[in-house]
DNA sequence: CCCTGATTCGC
DNA sequence: GCGAATCAGG
């Protein structure tokens, strides 16, 4: 079975919705849940809890079905796995509780001019509501917000009357969660986002506004507000 | 044992 | 790129 567009759309889906291999692989049909794991990785798909993990180190795997060569040895070195030598992690949060990374010791042959470090690797603007907003290289919503529990917008709007899916989620419709995940009737806002945000507008307001630490709360900014410049 | 995802590596 | 085989934790 051939990977078409639709089928790793959905591969996606599912797996980002949090569902296991094995039932994105029946849902899929035609493949087996290796399969869908392996494809997930090739996507790029992050990885979701794992019992496995980890920190150990990994057995070899003389998996040489038609010669045994042990003598060969392959290039299959153990992996040195985490080496901590300069790979940055990659944050997702740009969440003022973030916390630095541990120090890397010095690279051998790698003398550090100095100990000048990038506070701000990533460029981070400030919208007008008071929310940090990320550089173009890095998107994902600063934190997915808390969406109300028991409390539904009393009608988000007219679109949605066909329930907006996780399938039906794009970067041009608003992604606020409507209901909790896994009842019958969740579904996302849809309604147009907030040029450059992940949200309408009206749900920017909600999102971004929670992000603020409390005590430094200020009023709701004044809808519309248009991020770099609404014309 | 079952389940899970991760990884390897022949194809 | 694909996925069976294998690994490894729960």
């Amino acid at each position: 079975m051939a990977w078409t567009d639709e089928r790793i759309d959905k591969l996606k889906a599912l797996w980002e919705k949090g569902n296991t291999a094995s039932q994105i692989a029946e849902e899929l049909g035609g493949v087996s849940r290796n399969a869908v794991i392996g494809k997930a990785h090739r996507l790029g798909l992050k990885s979701r809890p794992s019992p496995v993990k980890s920190g150990k180190k990994k057995a070899a795997k003389p998996k040489t079905k038609t010669a045994a060569k042990p003598a060969a040895a392959k290039a299959k070195a153990p992996k040195p796995a985490k080496a901590a030598t300069a790979k940055p992690a990659a944050p997702k949060t740009v969440a003022a509780a973030q916390q630095p990374p541990a120090p890397s010791q010095a690279t051998p042959s790698q003398p550090l001019p100095s100990e000048a470090v990038p506070s701000t690797p990533k460029i981070v603007s400030v919208g007008p509501g008071g929310f940090l907003r990320q550089g173009p290289g890095d998107q994902q919503a600063p934190i997915p917000p808390a969406p109300p529990r028991r409390l539904v917008p009393a009608k988000p709007s007219p679109e949605i009357a066909d329930k907006t899916s996780l399938l039906d989620l794009s970067d041009k419709i608003c992604r606020w969660p409507i209901g909790h995940p896994g009842e019958p009737d969740f579904h996302f806002c849809g309604a147009p986002v907030n040029p450059g945000f992940p949200y309408c507008v009206e749900h920017c307001g909600r999102a971004y506004q929670a992000q603020l630490p409390r005590g430094t709360r200020r009023p709701p900014p004044p809808l519309p507000f248009g991020g770099p410049r609404v014309r």
